[in-house]
DNA sequence: AGCGCTTTCTCAACCGGTAAAGTCCCAAAT
DNA sequence: ATTTGGGACTTTACCGGTTGAGAAAGCGCT
């Protein structure tokens, strides 16, 4: 990472040429006052002239204010590539940091102890102002780190997870009663849940509320598992599902992602069964995907886009200094399509 | 973006508690000779002590070295969210990255211009020490522009596309062919093609290809379209393709990434054809997707993963100051699955 | 004319590192 | 005994901005 051999134009020049100091050109470019309306043209113009532009990394030094915010994403490489989830709420992120003119630092982790490391490092390093932190668990370690660091940070994940950061979440387990109140509606009576990771808190927090409002219906067994959120697990847990006994074969099967709603559709195909006639399958997150399969999916449908644009507003905030906050975004709210219908009794 | 109010501790801290100077603690953290071991030590246990790491961007102010690269993503945000290409592709560029503890710095952007402004300005501004500069097309502008501002870049395109700058790229061309040869192998005669964004260099590429191989091997009309890659792109024109009349419509399908395919098989699914017996569908990138569907997808298969590494090993050949040079990663390969049969005559 | 007040700009000290040149000391060579 | 040569550090001058403390000039007012 050598420098370029051409001559790199510095605020020394722009000053030079517009036949002021280097302050001056400052407080031009900050947009501060102070300065004569001519002579703020005069320092723009050289400035154009010359192909000027401040060099950020000098104004961060000085001014220590960094535009730069972090994300680290800590699931393996392979799932990600296939988890629309995440491009979307990046793309919901970028929305929002670009008005700020200020970028994403992203890194893919391995784990989250990994993770923290790098998080701190950045922070240390001064390499970004504040930090989004996705995919909270348990005890997460992050909430402490953050605090002990005093680094500004939003917590994608419910209040509940994130200690005394701010959060920015949905109500997943609204959303889970509402699919099981859908289902039960339909007239199913054997409803299975595709989980996601079981590390993750969200998915605590989803299974927890899938069985108490299977309980609450008088619903028989709520079959649920938990899986790495890839479509082969998800493909497997709903063939094992689907290859149970008559008597427990789920009629209806709620998925955590729509990645592996997909795969039990083709599951179901290549069982032979037809949905929704033989089984009924319901995906979560919506993205895209799910308008193309056939039949179409119904999904618990979820602005992702909006959930990372949220996260981002909200960061600033906590950057300038807000004070703790929760944020909740709208709930998943249920999309019917051609993947739900009553069981086929 | 204000500082935090934590007192952060510097070099200085560091050098004073070991009783050093500055100047030997940075000796030390950047492993230079010219220390006694001892004060190596005593060096790092203060820091240690201290919690203290190097401040990222004094030193890329002083060294002039900028540990980030850039990548800018130009296509519509809603498109991006289900590309599996580029989420893989980033995991790649990343694992290299990781290696050199270097970070990306990844930005969205709307159109080309768009992304000639910002690279132009994060290289400006010093916030990046070279570019992957992706999705090529004729006459590209970031060829021009990064050869005036002398910024170091990989460009991801086929070399015809990318002028002087140093390439890594696909043989599109070639694997077109061969996806070609072998459903004409397997007894089709009527092949269709549902192609990426017409802007694209590499679509340019394919198209030209897929017709050259049509016509050498005395197939009837190469019929092909440009889309914008995405899911609906690839349904609407799968089923204009399908309801062609029985003369005209094609018996096998190419298409440009996954997401179409996939597309492409629902559109299949629900006008009654089977796939492959009615018509054989190929996909292209082959991401875990394809092996999620029923029938399984057959794929023009591809290390997209690989690639990405690929580029970023180039961009710090660039970077470290090799010469251009042309960075042919291997073709992309022919993977029958469930999707592809002789034609049902 | 002298005084206080703005407005407009300059100066110099930083921000937290790096790097080249300089200092000191001691062992080996002449 | 004097020179030579390193090794082990320290000094100092940057890197390219920001920032707060002045300074100079212009202006209204008594």
């Amino acid at each position: 990472m050598t420098a370029s051999p051409s001559p790199r134009v510095t605020i020394k020049d722009v000053a030079a040429r517009a036949g002021v100091s280097k302050g001056a050109v400052s407080l031009a470019f900050n947009h501060k006052p102070g300065l004569a309306e001519a002579t703020r043209d005069r320092i723009f113009a050289a400035a154009r002239e010359l192909g000027w532009e401040p060099n950020l990394t000098a104004r961060s030094l000085s001014s220590s204010r960094v535009d730069v915010v972090g994300l680290a994403i800590c699931r393996p490489a392979r799932m990600l590539g296939l988890e629309p989830f995440y491009m979307e709420f990046v793309s919901g992120v970028e929305s929002v940091l670009t008005e700020h003119s200020c970028s994403l630092l992203l890194r893919l982790v391995r784990n989250l102890d990994e993770e923290v490391g790098l998080q701190e490092s950045w922070w240390r390093g001064r390499q970004i102002g504040g930090s989004i932190l996705v995919d909270f668990r348990a005890d997460d370690p992050r909430v402490a780190a953050a605090e002990r660091l005093g680094m500004p940070v939003v917590a994608v994940g419910h209040p509940s997870l994130t200690g005394s950061l701010t959060s920015v979440w949905t109500d997943d387990a609204t959303a889970v009663t509402e699919a099981v109140r859908y289902l039960a509606a339909l007239g199913h009576r054997r409803i299975a849940r595709v989980g996601g990771a079981a590390a993750l808190g969200h998915t605590v927090m989803r299974t927890a509320a899938f069985d108490a409002a299977a309980r609450s219906l008088g619903l028989a067994g709520a079959w649920q598992v938990a899986t790495d959120y890839s479509g082969e697990a998800g493909a497997r847990a709903t063939r094992s599902m689907l290859t149970a006994a008559a008597s427990d074969r789920p009629t209806a099967i709620v998925y955590d992602n729509d990645i592996m709603a997909v795969a039990g559709l083709a599951v179901a195909a290549e069982m032979g069964l037809s949905v929704p006639r033989d089984v009924s399958l319901l995906a979560w997150d919506d993205s895209q995907l799910c308008r193309l399969t056939h039949p179409t999916l119904s999904a618990m449908s979820h602005d992702v886009f909006g959930f990372g644009a949220e996260a981002a507003r909200t960061l600033f905030g906590v950057i300038t200094g807000e004070g703790p906050g929760s944020h909740p975004v709208p709930t998943p709210v249920l999309t019917p399509r051609g993947s739900t219908a009553p069981p086929n009794v």
